[in-house]
DNA sequence: TGCAGCTGCCAC
DNA sequence: AAACGTGGCAGCTGCA
């Protein structure tokens, strides 16, 4: 459901905001190429090197580059600003034809078939694409989410795959190092530096930043995150070093430390690339299949790009495997076996919203973690354990949700 | 008028 | 932009 009190705020705030910012004109590339590079020659005065676009070769004005203009020139920031409020405001203004009906819910578009790798894909609109980053106006944050909330006597139930894709690549590769972190039997690791039941991206970040598990900023986590997944994916040094905003030979350092952390993880990607080579397609545990055929390719850079495809399948491809089963358990034993009201509402790849009758929160939560965390979720599929940990959020508004600590019953 | 491509940016 | 991958969408340009 849409809340439209919050929803009109929104807009109303955004659009005044926008107003503020005093750029009257619609901002295209084009039009920001020609007044900060043509007009205002920051690409001259700011004395680096800026970049080109993929296909026209044109000076590219992304925020990576407006980012560094702005200690040259003040108007660049202001573009930025402006890019992200037309964004937020575009994005609200587009839900509107599709509440036009008396409960103001939303029905979107969902593809079964909609990418690659098995995941859904969704569209008018697109709800796994709804912003999560809250924005500043006037002092006070706005998060997009929160216009989305549950009908009267319902909850939100949120259930997030904790870093599931990297518990899939430990299993695959057979890491030690990282699937002790992941096993639940487990009491102690044999990592002395990495303990059991805590955050794996937080951890890593301590190994790497030194600093206390309980120090690590949610941005420093963030950025673990999105190298340990770039690397894995196959992220070049000079991508990885902006992300990382260090040189391109210290970017190269972090890669080289991460695979010889993680040697075995090489060792998987390398073999997941031999298969791709050999077969011309690669293929998930579940047996989902990708064909690759251009891997064969005359073009070197055509040919690695298949090679980091067919890596980026066999991992993506099963994490979309394992939330279909989770999706597909969890609704039977709500609909089926207990009757409870329990609904799915949308999925964004790794995790699952529900909505909740208030009274039957506890009995589904219960249900959740039962089949979620279980041993034998993949039972009948495959004759392998594959160690899922769930993490739980309720709420009545998507943006405003409080996570449930839960105690595990104990299950054999 | 419609369609495809490009740039840029949000999500996972 | 680049040796991360999977998507959708806005706003634009250029072609038929
Ligand atoms: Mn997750």
């Amino acid at each position: 459901m849409t809340s439209v009190n919050v929803f009109i705020v929104f807009i109303k705030k955004i659009e005044l905001k926008k107003t503020s910012l005093n750029i009257s004109k619609m901002l295209n590339p084009n039009m920001v190429r020609e007044i900060l590079f043509d007009w205002l020659q920051l690409d001259k005065k700011c004395g680096k090197s800026l970049y080109l676009t993929q296909k026209q070769r044109a000076k590219s004005t992304s925020e990576q580059v407006l980012e560094s203009l702005k200690s040259t020139h003040p108007l660049p920031g202001l573009i930025l600003q402006h890019r992200k409020l037309s964004k937020l405001l575009s994005f609200l203004q587009s839900l509107i034809p599709f509440i036009i009906n008396p409960q103001k819910r939303l029905y979107p578009c969902w593809q079964q078939t909609g990418a690659a790798t098995g995941r859904l894909s969704c569209n008018s609109p697109n709800l796994q694409g709804v912003p999560k980053k809250s924005i500043q106006v006037e002092g006070e944050d706005i998060n997009i989410r929160s216009v989305f909330t549950s009908r009267k006597n319902y909850t939100l139930l949120s259930v997030d795959f904790r870093s599931i894709e990297l518990r899939i690549v430990a299993f695959l590769s057979q890491e030690e190092s990282l699937c002790s972190v992941f096993n639940r039997k487990q009491t102690e690791s044999e990592i002395p530096e990495i303990q059991n039941g805590r955050d794996i991206f937080t951890e890593l970040t301590t190994r790497w930043i030194g600093i206390p598990y309980d120090t690590v900023s949610i941005t420093d986590r963030e950025t673990t995150k999105r190298m340990v997944y770039g690397v894995i994916y196959g992220i070049g040094r000079d991508k990885l070093s902006e992300y990382l905003m260090v040189t391109p030979q210290e970017a190269q350092d972090r890669i080289d430390n991460f695979t010889n952390t993680f040697p075995k993880v090489k060792l998987f990607m390398n073999n997941v690339k031999k298969i791709c080579h050999k077969y011309g397609y690669v293929t998930t545990l579940l047996r989902r299949k990708r064909f690759l055929p251009h891997v064969t390719a005359g073009n070197i850079q055509t040919r690695m790009y298949a090679e980091r495809q067919a890596v980026n399948f066999v991992v993506q491809g099963l994490a979309a495997d394992l939330c279909k089963v989770a999706m597909i358990k969890l609704c039977n034993r709500f609909s089926i076996e207990t009757g409870l009201n329990t609904k799915l509402l949308v999925q964004i790849h790794d995790e699952i919203l529900f909505e909740v009758a208030d009274q039957q929160l506890q009995d589904t939560v219960d249900i959740v973690y039962e089949i979620l965390e279980n041993d034998r979720l993949l039972e009948g599929f495959v004759d392998f354990i594959l160690p899922l940990e769930v993490k739980v959020l309720t709420g009545k508004s998507w943006g405003i949700m409080q996570e449930i600590v839960y105690k595990r019953k104990e299950m054999d």
